[in-house]
RNA sequence: GGACGCUUAGCUCAGUUGGUUAGAGCACGUGCUUCACACGCACGGGGUCACAGGUUCGAGUCCUGUAGCGUCCACCA
């Protein structure tokens, strides 16, 4: 056996053990049908992606569990893999090419599409690396991407099948546009933020037959620009005061001369601004919607980019829109149609990615209506898919109850070209539904025409999210049969757990429940159908201030530095502690450096024990327990056994309730106050005897085995050398191979030839413990160091005594004592009173009397005010009659001890005088 | 405008179905290099559980309201 150095150095043991674990293809996921299957898809990160705090938080809680359900002796996968990421990917590749002064228009589609791939193989995926030193334990050999072949093909399947069920359509319809990535989003990319702009309110005179009316009509308007594609005013038809203005018609007071017809529609809210609204059907969805009604053109004035076209006015033609924003006003101004302006705080929609204004626009785009809405909501209602926390479903079924139309075609090249063929010179603008369905016109398969020379490929490339909402199935061969036997499909379908974040709930989450039940196993159970069983949301992570860590403000540690600083253990055991469920995290690195300290507390234990000698068959449960002396158990040896099984059902209890930092809190005050604190200082005095020895390092193998298991899924690393150090498993295999024992089977593994655990001996040790820290309490009052040269006497009745000399080497050992001697009477020594009898400290002559009265005084006060409040309440004839015999009971109890230790107090104090 | 969450020690947070004197980590103070660990040990100080009502024998915990913070959804020009 390797001796056990002093301290943990994670990093040698972390490079060790994961190559070891990589070349034994321990992370394999198999099908082995007697046992039970556990799978989890990652929720696959941007393969432009490096890793963040989330990322260390989500993936953390994803080994957690797959490496528990290997300990629980079931079969478990992790599918890893990343994600294409449109736009982002895009972005990043162009971004290079820009500083080449270059764009992709100079490649063309295909050469461009080919620098993205050469990029991807150079720098894409490192975040998969950066998940390999955290401990991830994926199955790598199955990772995936949703660009590769065999899932695009997956993808493209899917579209043509939509399409034949007829879910897609193309349409020209008000899309959220993004001038600076020129593509199409959907409403879930955009989001809202609060902006400070001008309202500016504006006249338009009207026009009069006779030339010479005074009369206008206002509005209120935060877009001047789009002035030019104004083509009518729109009042409500009940509002009074614009009443006899309807059907007249007024002058657009700033680019092309147009007269516009003042309209009457419902949509206008009367009590907004003027009452008036200007109608520009292509720059704002309301008003698209209300010229559609009044058969108004659409005057689109912007260019793709954002910029002002020709049909704005040579004054603002060629102008960024923010720009001609300002010009815009200024002409007003000149032409006196500027009534005011006015700072204004609106909220604006943001594209996600590229963080800019996104622009209403009327475009083709092809949609989805959703396949299975009603199913989806149903199987989160009936609990066949849970989500942790529950009120999440609430989140979700809200969506699914105002769910609109996917718009799932992007303008970018970086993605699933859509397979939609047009015949060669067919004028795609003008499409109709009627067209889409004509095969001579348009051809939708997979595979493409027979005859590509006469047709032309769509341009759009289908939104990330329409390849990543198949992740839980097409990354498991679906739908080829032969794919998906070979990856098990059959054993792993439906996965177990999907844990992620509740930002991509709409994104992500809800879409696979859809796409689950639309497309897999058609006609079989819900159950059978959906993609996950359980959904963990995880917290978001904050900073110090409580912002949202991102990459864009700097204000996340990078991961594999607090790596490099605290140990991969270090950082899971941290992040873990500080996650409870649903609840948004704080990050504090002090709390990863506890994780550390943690390990190294571990570290030491097994140390501790290593050092105390082998002691027999250590490599089995049945071997440990072999060596307990049943006569020889003491309390503590009760004691500690029956807080062991009592830790096991607590992390049973949380990994059922998915309460990870529960579990963790429960195994840290287990391992460190009950066990390293206590029973390994207990052990001290034992191990010095021959005769209590032997039982006392089974115990402690008992424990540190069982702490070992419960442990290693939450630090891999450094459970899995202790396990091997000490010998705990057959030569050759790993920590997760020994199935764990719960804790009904480690009491009757442990129990096996009549040792029955005696809970009450919990109580017992709790007594000596609080015995022993009033006597170390009494020492450091009196400014008494540790040393072991102190004499303690004791006033005390026979049958405490007999407590007390049961334990007598322990208890002076923990109190640093030199003995402990009963007495009938002391005098004039410091004292305390404890449950088990009046402690005095013999060191008489350095009293200082006054400073003992004021200290006795102190505790005489504290208990003569909790014996007011017991007294109160037993006292309360409501109290006696109502609550039950237990409370009753316990309250009496507590009000002897507490008179009685009053009494002690009071006769100490008099003593004293 | 709608929904949800949070408010407990200086800081970050636990606190299961209401029940003895509300806990942890960090920070702070004092003392300890005690033969596993100073990444440690011991002892200690520190809280009217946001506020106001209510239910109850009993409320940090349940109910109602208020305030503040945060998130999501919708959005009016």
């Amino acid at each position: 056996m390797a001796e056990i150095t002093k301290s943990y150095e994670p990093r040698e043991v972390e490079k060790k053990w994961y190559a070891a674990w990589l070349e034994a293809k321990a992370f394999a996921g198999k099908v082995e049908l007697g046992k039970e299957a556990y799978s989890i898809v990652i929720p696959p990160p941007n393969v432009t992606g490096v890793l963040t705090m989330g990322h260390v938080l989500n993936n953390t809680i994803q080994d957690i569990l797959i490496r528990r359900a290997r300990l629980e002796g079931k079969s478990a996968l992790w599918l890893p893999g990343t994600d294409h990421a449109g736009i982002a990917t895009q972005t990043v590749v162009e971004r290079e090419l820009r500083k080449q002064k270059q764009t992709r228009h100079d490649y063309g589609r295909e050469k461009f599409v080919e620098k993205v791939w050469a990029w991807r193989e150079e720098k894409g995926g490192i975040i998969l690396e950066q998940l390999r030193r955290l401990g991830a334990s994926c199955d790598w050999d199955r990772t995936a991407f949703t660009m590769d072949p065999a899932y695009s093909e997956r993808v493209l399947h899917v579209f043509v099948e939509l399409f034949q069920r007829g879910h897609i359509y193309r349409g020209k319809r008000m899309v959220n546009w993004c001038p600076a990535s020129l593509t199409a989003l959907s409403d879930e990319e955009v989001i809202m933020k609060p902006v400070n702009g001008t309202m500016y309110r504006v006249r338009y005179r009207l026009n009069d037959p006779a030339g010479k009316s005074d009369t206008f009509i206002e509005v209120k308007t935060t877009r001047p620009e789009t002035i030019p594609g104004d083509v009518a005013i729109a009042v409500h038809p009940d509002d009074p005061r614009f009443a006899a203005l309807i059907g007249r018609t007024v002058r657009r007071p700033i680019g092309p001369a147009y007269d516009m017809l003042i309209i009457a529609d419902p949509a206008v809210d009367k009590e907004f601004g003027t009452g008036a609204l200007k109608i520009t059907p292509a720059h704002d969805r309301t008003d698209y919607e209300i010229g559609l009604r009044h058969k108004l053109p659409v005057i689109d004035v912007l260019h793709p980019n954002g910029t002002i076209n020709e049909l704005g006015g040579p004054e603002l033609a060629g102008m960024d829109r923010f720009a001609a924003r300002k010009k815009a006003a200024e002409m007003l101004k000149e032409a006196g149609a500027l009534v005011a302006e006015e700072p204004y705080a609106n909220n604006v929609g943001y594209s996600e990615r590229a963080d800019v204004p996104i622009e209403p626009r009327l475009t083709q785009q092809w949609w989805l209506r959703y396949p299975k809405i009603e199913e989806a909501k149903q199987v989160v209602r009936d609990g066949q898919i849970k989500f942790y926390p529950e009120r999440w479903s609430k989140v979700y079924l809200h969506w699914l109850e105002n769910i609109q139309d996917w718009c799932i075609s992007r303008q970018l090249w970086w993605g699933h070209r859509i397979p939609v063929w047009y015949r060669k010179g067919l004028d795609r603008e003008t499409l109709t539904e009627a067209d889409l369905q004509n095969p001579a016109i348009v051809h939708v398969s997979q595979t493409g025409p027979a005859d590509p020379q006469n047709w032309d490929q769509e341009d759009d490339v289908l939104d990330t999210w329409a390849s990543s909402w198949l992740w839980p199935f097409a990354t498991l061969g679906w739908p080829d049969p032969t794919e998906m036997k070979k990856a098990g499909f059959d054993y792993f379908y439906p996965t177990s757990t999907l844990v992620t974040g509740p930002d991509i709930i709409f994104f992500w989450v809800a879409r696979m429940i859809m796409a689950g039940l639309e497309f897999v196993r058609p006609g079989e159970p819900v159950e059978r159908r959906i993609p996950f069983k359980n959904v963990y949301f995880t917290g978001i992570i904050r900073d110090q201030q409580g912002r949202k860590m991102s990459k864009s403000l700097g204000n996340s540690p990078d991961p594999l530095d607090l790596i490099d600083t605290y140990g991969a253990d270090g950082l899971r055991f941290g992040i873990i502690s500080i996650a409870p469920q649903g609840q948004d995290i704080r990050f504090q690195e002090d709390r990863i450096e506890s994780g550390k300290n943690f390990c190294n507390k571990l570290w030491n234990a097994c140390r501790f024990r290593q050092m105390n000698g082998e002691a027999g068959d250590n490599a089995t449960l049945g071997g440990i327990t072999a060596r307990l002396e049943r006569a020889k158990f003491d309390a503590d040896d009760h004691a500690i056994l029956d807080r062991l099984l009592t830790t096991t059902r607590e992390v049973d209890r949380c990994f059922a309730e998915f309460e990870f930092s529960a579990a963790v809190q429960a195994l840290y005050g287990f391992f460190w106050n009950d066990f390293c604190d206590w029973y390994v200082e207990v052990s001290k005095s034992k191990l010095q005897s021959p005769d209590t020895k032997a039982n006392c390092l089974a115990i402690q193998d008992l424990v540190l085995r069982q702490m070992l298991l419960l442990l290693h899924p939450f630090i891999p690393f450094i459970t899995e050398e202790l396990w091997q150090l000490l010998g705990y498993g057959a030569s050759g295999r790993f920590i997760e191979e020994t199935p764990l024992e719960n804790a009904s089977q480690l009491a009757t593994a442990s129990s096996g030839g009549g040792l029955m655990l005696d809970h009450a001996q919990v109580a017992a040790v709790e007594n000596i413990k609080a015995f022993v820290s009033k006597a170390r309490a009494l020492k450091a009052d009196h400014n008494l160091a540790s040393r072991r040269d102190v004499t303690f006497f004791i006033i005390t009745g026979d049958r405490e005594w007999a407590l007390l000399a049961a334990n007598l080497a322990k208890i002076t050992r923990m109190a640093g004592a030199a003995g402990l001697e009963r007495r009938e009477t002391v005098e004039g020594a410091p004292a305390t009173v404890t449950t088990l009898g009046t402690l005095y400290l013999d060191l008489a002559s350095t009293v200082d009397a006054g400073a003992e009265k004021i200290r006795l005084q102190k505790e005489l006060d504290a208990i003569t005010k909790h014996i007011a409040g017991t007294e109160a309440r037993l006292a309360n004839k409501a109290f006696t009659d109502k609550a039950p015999a237990a409370v009753l009971e316990g309250a009496r109890k507590q009000l002897a001890d507490q008179q009685a230790k009053r009494a002690e107090l009071g006769r100490l104090l008099t003593a004293l005088r």
